[in-house]
DNA sequence: TATTGTTATACTCTATAACTATA
DNA sequence: TATAGTTATAGAGTATAACAATA
């Protein structure tokens, strides 16, 4: 009831998933589902010690590098590659575009849509994170030989059609 | 400005990851950590279509199982399991309650910890789920072979630690 | 009529922090 | 002092809905 004081919060802290030694995980090993889970978690790891102090999640990684590679690509079409509505796509532009990432030109032909550009500083960012995400994404997997990461990557893909 | 209605939410669902032809997918095909992310979507499917009209979200399902496979454990170690806070685990542990699927039972020992138990109506929820989440997790995934599905989640496992 | 972007709003999930009771 | 549970609060992410401009 007294009143509490604000709580800070550092949200990207996607805890790892702890496997807890002698507890019965019943059907869940024979799960795919629940193993991707896992994998993704510690995978995620990766990815945030590569972008580390910057405020960029695999999302707007994602985005990043699609709006790189097809320059002038729409909001819409970036919400499809990412699986979210085209509201979240908006708000997603607006963040870049106030960090001076990502610029939207009007199309020649059609008066709806934007075309999204990344801005010289958006194109540098890109050019590094590419690299360090590579390497960690690479890092973290070295458990596995250079077949076995190449056999994964190929039934993963086989899996998500 | 003018008043806009409430907003009825319909919330699990996860759209599927669209792969846009035609689209640069630059380094993301490379990456572990994005071939996990579709998979893991891809497989979400399965689950939803497992437990489709129940309110039963995957951590939702993770932890009745494993409450169903080790009666008495604590909320603490089910946070752990789970890889969220102890609070979170209090919001879980609440929402079942509520719905007659897990009771908490004081500790002979420990007047702290509450051990958690499934209900009757508990252990047939589960009963059935396990039976259909996996069928489902087996038809998702009938694109592999059974030497490619054991090896895939050999590799995930390996991969998770 | 259909599509793109936009604005307003709502809800889930999960975090941190402070607190209580017990060990 | 440390741990389990609890309560209060905050914030990220993303959904739906209604709307305007354009096609």
């Amino acid at each position: 009831m007294t009143p509490k004081r604000p709580a800070p919060y550092r949200p990207r802290t996607l805890a790892p998933i702890e496997r807890v030694t002698g507890l019965d995980y019943d059907v869940l090993d024979d799960l795919l589902g629940y193993a991707l889970r896992r994998a993704q978690v510690a995978m995620f790891l990766a990815f945030d010690t590569a972008t580390r102090g910057l405020e960029i999640t695999p999302p707007r990684f994602t985005a990043l590098v699609v709006v790189g590679a097809n320059p002038g690509i729409s909001q819409s079409t970036l919400g499809n590659v990412l699986g979210i509505a085209r509201s979240g796509a908006m708000t997603l532009t607006d963040w870049f575009e106030a960090r001076r990432l990502v610029e939207r030109r009007r199309r020649p032909g059609d008066g709806r849509a934007w075309g999204l550009h990344l801005t010289a500083n958006g194109a540098d960012l890109v050019r590094k994170m590419k690299r360090t995400v590579a390497a960690e994404d690479r890092r973290r997997a070295a458990v596995l030989g250079a077949a076995e990461r190449r056999e994964l990557l190929r039934l993963l893909n086989k899996l998500a059609g």
